[in-house]
DNA sequence: TCGATTTATGACAGCGCTAGCATAATTTAT
DNA sequence: ATAAATTATGCTAGCGCTGTCATAAATCGA
């Protein structure tokens, strides 16, 4: 029952041409006749012929593969980043080969050498912290690579993204707009999500250049989750009562801090407003729409394939693309 | 600068002994002496080998790759799967190989068949629906597959899961025994979600056997989400204003509905039941905690793979592995 | 002490495919 | 009709690694 796969040679045989020909055929490279291309086709079909890819890597020395470098799987963001990377990949053949690095560099170098084992066209990852064993791999390399969510960092080929430090100071010069004065912040783990710094320290920023401060901030110490985002507005609150807004450091945060707001009987967008970052689908179906940023994570995954395919090889010069922000007026802020 | 990736050869020459005793460092396979080891050791460290996959997947008829196929990546239950998948995988050095088929078993096929061109160690599918083709390639091969999140028909090798017809009479059981009697189901697209169905039969069950019947029941015509579960119980509601408890197709969809809720000034878990599935983190957050059935994702995935490599080769009988769910009280019901 | 076992190493062929360079068949230009 | 281009096909030689089998060195038993 388990015979073996049929490779080339059977093919070819079939087919009664040679195996490069029938390689032409599947690799739809390089000029071949009509009938010949039927007469191979006819031939792949009947025996249910599929290439084994390790040989072709082998034999090309590089594999229609992307390894793909995510943080985590918990946050939301990174499946949507994903998305994208596989909606943009599913026409052109490449597979994506995923690692998770846990926001650990060391990790993401060990990761990086066994995904670097097969070869792949390119890599993608998150964010411009990385070993310095990483950074020579990739760069003496010749595999393009891409750095995504960020761009307030110089990349080693290509960075899609946005600046977080620009959508942090644009949040609080919105804010500020808005005739609100006593902030508050509610972050979570900076050492694991260096974006959050950085879009709180574009808030801080905004809040200097307008003669304000930060009246009251604290910090959950672990990932961002909407209860840590409840609990951390309920501790927030407690200490500082008399604030009129509080910028989350996303909307899994902001979502958390509504709920409590519902169970404490505070009129959000009244008494108190709130603000998160990215977006999402959650906080758009509350009863009152998350004021927020939305961030494009989608088109960041399919973007940054997109430009890494572009090219068959590394990029004379260095490129960011600048996926933008826009804010989400909503109605809690 | 770009100088060719060192290969075993050039490790073997540079610590004097023949190609197949680094291979077999590397590899940690067959009998070597410990100062041979280190002198191999020692020379890897200093060129940096990095041994080709490619090349040794081509050799050896098999490659330290599992094929993962998912229906989707916008239902934040696979990214869940799939986090597991990945915690199993980490120590192995096995690497999973991810494709999405957006629950189309024609685009599944497609799929399989550019994963088995790797040689995969085994499979990793979702449910049961395959088509034909599909089928064979896995039956007539020797990799291991595994078919996740479900236990109501019959495996190719391994399936790990839950019933979610029992999950979902037991939905039907409880809420009898806490005396809903005006029962209202609001659901999303089954030719998509084939399980959601199941669920939904066996809530029917249950009610018929306690002589009760659905009284109304609304179904959105698209992939299951927050605003979809808003929307739909707001129609529901307004064709049959009199029900006593809703159940819906999972917890996306009754976190929309307890929004709904908020926003129309319907009392939960007084005026209105709501009742979920699945146990996200998002509906235990809510200022009344959803009373839900947690499904066990994380392990669904962290189990497979565990099933999977246990044994080198396909098991000699099928194997379903249940990882039971159980029912969350919550609040809302 | 000598063969029998165990442990350590190596030679060689080949996995299935593709780059690079011929060569053959066909078409076009003059 | 003949040379010059163009189009189509094939041959050869590996890509870097591992399975198989052979051989050499070390250990053991009586």
């Amino acid at each position: 029952m388990l015979q073996d796969a049929p490779t080339l040679t059977d093919v070819a045989r079939l087919a009664g041409v040679s195996e490069i020909t029938v390689s032409r055929v599947v690799r739809n490279k390089g000029p071949i006749s009509r009938s010949t291309r039927e007469r191979v086709q006819a031939a792949i079909e009947k025996l249910g012929y599929v290439p084994n890819r390790a040989a072709g890597a082998l034999a090309s020395a590089g594999a229609p593969l992307i390894g793909v470098l995510l943080p985590s799987l918990s946050n939301i963001v990174f499946p949507e980043v994903l998305r994208g990377i596989h909606t943009a990949l599913a026409s052109t053949g490449y597979q994506p080969l995923i690692g998770v690095t846990d926001y650990d560099p060391v990790k993401e170098q060990e990761i990086l050498s066994s995904l670097l084992a097969w070869q792949p066209a390119a890599i993608i990852t998150t964010g411009f912290e990385h070993t310095d064993a990483s950074r020579r791999m990739l760069s003496s390399s010749k595999i393009r690579v891409a750095e995504l969510m960020d761009t307030d960092a110089e990349p080693i080929d290509i960075a899609v993204g946005l600046s977080h430090r620009r959508a942090g100071f644009d949040t609080g010069r919105h804010l500020i707009s808005r005739n609100y004065r006593r902030f508050g912040y509610v972050g979570h783990d900076w050492n694991a999500d260096h974006r959050a710094r950085l879009r709180y320290e574009g808030l801080r920023a905004a809040l200097d250049e307008a003669g304000l401060e930060l009246k009251a901030e604290e910090r959950f110490d672990g990932p961002s989750s909407t209860m840590a985002g409840r609990e951390t507005l309920a501790a927030l609150l407690s200490r500082k009562p008399d604030l009129d807004v509080v910028v989350f450091s996303n909307d899994d945060m902001a979502v958390g801090g509504f709920f409590h707001c519902l169970s404490a009987n505070i009129r959000v967008g009244q008494t108190l407003g709130l603000f998160g970052f990215n977006g999402l689908d959650i906080g758009q179906a509350l009863p009152l729409p998350l004021s927020t940023i939305r961030s494009n994570r989608f088109a960041i995954g399919r973007i940054a394939v997109e430009k890494l395919l572009e090219t068959g090889q590394r990029p004379a010069e260095k490129l960011i693309v600048d996926t933008g922000y826009e804010i989400i007026a909503g109605a809690t802020a």
